[in-house]
This record gives C-alpha cells, sequence and structure tokens, in this order.
DNA sequence: CCTTTTATAGAACGAATGTACCACATTGTC
DNA sequence: GACAATGTGGTACATTCGTTCTATAAAAGG
C-alpha cells in the first residue's frame, strides 16, 4: 500500500490533534504534533498548521501555548474524502477504523445529511458518471455497504467490464438491472454474479 | 480587609476556569486566573490550584501549560453549596444563575440524585434540625419552592419566631401541620399566613 | 494568648513553546 | 528546462508560563 498523491502529512496532523484532544483533554503543542507524526521540524508543522488555519480547519490563538481547536461544530460531522472515483478504478472500501488517516482531504458537513453510520466520500473523477448526473469534481457521498434495496442509488463494480459506476439498483431474479438517473439513458441489464455492490450513494456535493 | 466568610476566591477560581474554557476553548493559565480573578500574586493561583486539585475538582499535568481540566463528569451534576442553615438564619434563597459565584463549596452528585430542575444544596449547623434525623454537618440537597404538597419535607420560615426549620408538611384548612422527622416529637401547629416555604428538601448527604 | 492552619504577596528561575528566518528538495505548469 | 508553488529541515530568539522560595496577615483551635 501506498500513501497516492498529495498531502498525507497534513491529514496526519489533524488526526494526531483530534486524537491528542480526545487523550489529553488539551491542544498539542507543536513540539508535540513534531513527536508525534514523525516530523523532524517546528517549522514544517508551523507550515501545515498555519495552511489548516488558513483552510478554515482549526482556529489559534497568536502567542498562545496549546491554543488550537478543532472547527468540528457540534452538530456537525467531519466526513473523510477517501479519493477519487473513476471508471476503472475500483473504490477503496475503508476497513472500519483507520479512515481519516488515509483521507486526503475532510468535509464538515451538518448532522442531518449522514446518517448514525459512518461515512466517506470520494471525489469523481471525469465525466464517467455523468449518465447518474454527477459531473467531475462532484463529491459522492458514501456509506459502506454490500446490498441494497430497490431503487437505491449505488456504486457498482462490474466485473467483466472492470468498471465502477453510480447507478440506481433494481434486483430482478438472479439479474440486476442498473438504472442511470438520467432517464435518457437505457437501463444496463446485469447477471447478478457479476456484480457486486461497493456501497449506497446518501449525497452527492457540488461546489461551484 | 474584605471578604465574608471563607473561601470566596477559591470557588471564583473554579468559576472563571470554567467560563473561560467555556469561551475560549482551552484553559486559562496561571497568570490569565490572576488577572481574571483580581489577585495580585500567581503563588495564590498556584495555592488555591493545588487545593482543588487535592480535593480532586480539577486535574493537571504537572509543567504542562494550560493543562488544567475540569472534573465534571458526564452523567453527574455540580450542586453549589450555598451556605449553612441553622434556626434562627433566613435562607438566602438564590436567584437563577448567579449561584455557583456565591457558592462557597460544591458537591458532585450523580444526575438521577437530582431531577431536571436547579438545585442548591446547604450544610446543616447545629442540632437545630435534629428532630428531622438531621444532625450537624449534613447536607441537604434543596429546590426552591414557595408551595409544597403534603407530606413533603420542606425549609419553611416561621416569622414569629424568626426561625428556619425543616418538617414534613401537611396543609389543614388555614393551618399548617409541621411534622418533625423524629416520630416521638409532637407536631407544630402554626397558621398559614405565619409560614413561608423556602424550598423542598429532596435529599440529605451526611459524609462520614 | 499562643500555636497551627489557611490565605495573600512579591519576586525570580528555568523550562516550555510560538514564531521567524533561511536553505533545500519535490512537484506541477507552461 | 525554467519557474513557481508546495513541502521539508535546521536553528535560534523572545515570550509565555509552571513552579518555587520567602514573608506576612488573617482566621481557627485550644
Amino acid at each position: 500500500m501506498r500513501k497516492i498523491g498529495l498531502n498525507s502529512t497534513r491529514e496526519n496532523i489533524l488526526q494526531f490533534i483530534h486524537g491528542f484532544i480526545d487523550e489529553r483533554g488539551y491542544s498539542p503543542t507543536v513540539r508535540d504534533i513534531l513527536k508525534g507524526c514523525d516530523i523532524s521540524s517546528t517549522a514544517v508543522v508551523q507550515y501545515h498548521l498555519d495552511v489548516l488555519e488558513k483552510e478554515g480547519r482549526i482556529h489559534r490563538d497568536p502567542e498562545i501555548f496549546r491554543s488550537i481547536r478543532l472547527s468540528e461544530k457540534k452538530g456537525s460531522v467531519m466526513v473523510p474524502v477517501l479519493g477519487t472515483i473513476a471508471a476503472g478504478s475500483p473504490i477503496p472500501v475503508p476497513n472500519s477504523d483507520n479512515w481519516s488517516n488515509q483521507a486526503v482531504d475532510t468535509l464538515e458537513l451538518p448532522q442531518d445529511m449522514v446518517g448514525k453510520k459512518p461515512v466517506f466520500a470520494l471525489k469523481v473523477k471525469g465525466q464517467s458518471m455523468i449518465d447518474a448526473l454527477i459531473d467531475d469534481g462532484d463529491i459522492v457521498l458514501m456509506e459502506a455497504a454490500d446490498s441494497a434495496a430497490n431503487g437505491e442509488m449505488v456504486a457498482v463494480w462490474l466485473k467483466d467490464r472492470e468498471e465502477v459506476t453510480l447507478k440506481r439498483f433494481f434486483a430482478d431474479k438472479d439479474k440486476v438491472i442498473l438504472q442511470p438517473a438520467n432517464q435518457t439513458m437505457k437501463p444496463i441489464e446485469q447477471r447478478a454474479d457479476n456484480v457486486e455492490i461497493q456501497g449506497k450513494v446518501i449525497g452527492v456535493i457540488r461546489k461551484l
């Protein structure tokens, strides 16, 4: 396994801060983070903290020790964006608790958008999901699942095509009908053992 | 020069810490408390913090800045002990929110001992309540009230005697019967307009 | 009264810590 | 490739801040 892409350290720092506060009840110092994240310079920590604050994900008071506060408001949930989804690339289904570790980004959402169950998000790459009215750059909110009720929007892995798409799901005997959200497009019929449900889509977010 | 009774500063400090954390999201320093409570030496603050920690009302980590944590556990309620009650001294009935300000002590109680309504406590001075089976040093848990149902234990102010006692309350037409908890003692009959209910007793705590 | 406990002051030491500055590596873009 | 944007290292300064020491006053106990 690897750490694809970009800024794992920054997410790591955020994760560490969260854990530190959870454990100790107060914020870590720059040097606490340094040790906790295996960074070898306070400047690096300072740099990432600056970015995190500029992004509004933490708050600090200048020259006040241990003044870092996470901006996870009460009634809000932080949803980890685990990576990107595109046709041809299987979704890296998360395993329980180390989600936020590998998250490349984080979303803050009001509680009512997510249920009680753990939720993750994926950024859509390319127009491959366009038939489900999902454009490039959109973010799909997902809930891990390996089955679905009829009519639910799911991310399915088509074994023969080696492709992932978002479709509305209908079971029909030993077959499965995948209906694009776009009505002008025809549904796809698949054998049940050819489709593998990756998760239920519980929301789509488009930032403009 | 000033300050009436005993240790209002210590309670004041605790109150200040609570407010500070509430406002800023992190603990105050010794010098924050110094300024916030009009104390003129860090040693004084240090002294009171030591006591508070020894009493288990706060937690600190040595040599770590802003590491004060309040030990108000979830599911517990902090009940202010407003003062002492003794025959002859009227109860200082609290007005809403500035209770904890004038509190001389604080009790931590499990939630089920108190209802949803605000509750305060009084320390009993002397044996004047002995006929209600309440000894010197006991603590009575009270809920502010100006009326009571028959059979409830209340703190009543007898106007003519200028005296406060704890008795079981029974209304009888325009008269009121005050029955000591101790059955061997005779009930007192009073005219209704002579008694003034200060609060209902909802519990007694005896520390041995 | 005298002694002990509790509370308040003032000052200072030294460690903890936010911050700034500089150099360098990596990556992305045109 | 060249240049900018981004991420990493190293170091050092100036405060911030916990802690300790000593002295004095006020209250409590006997």
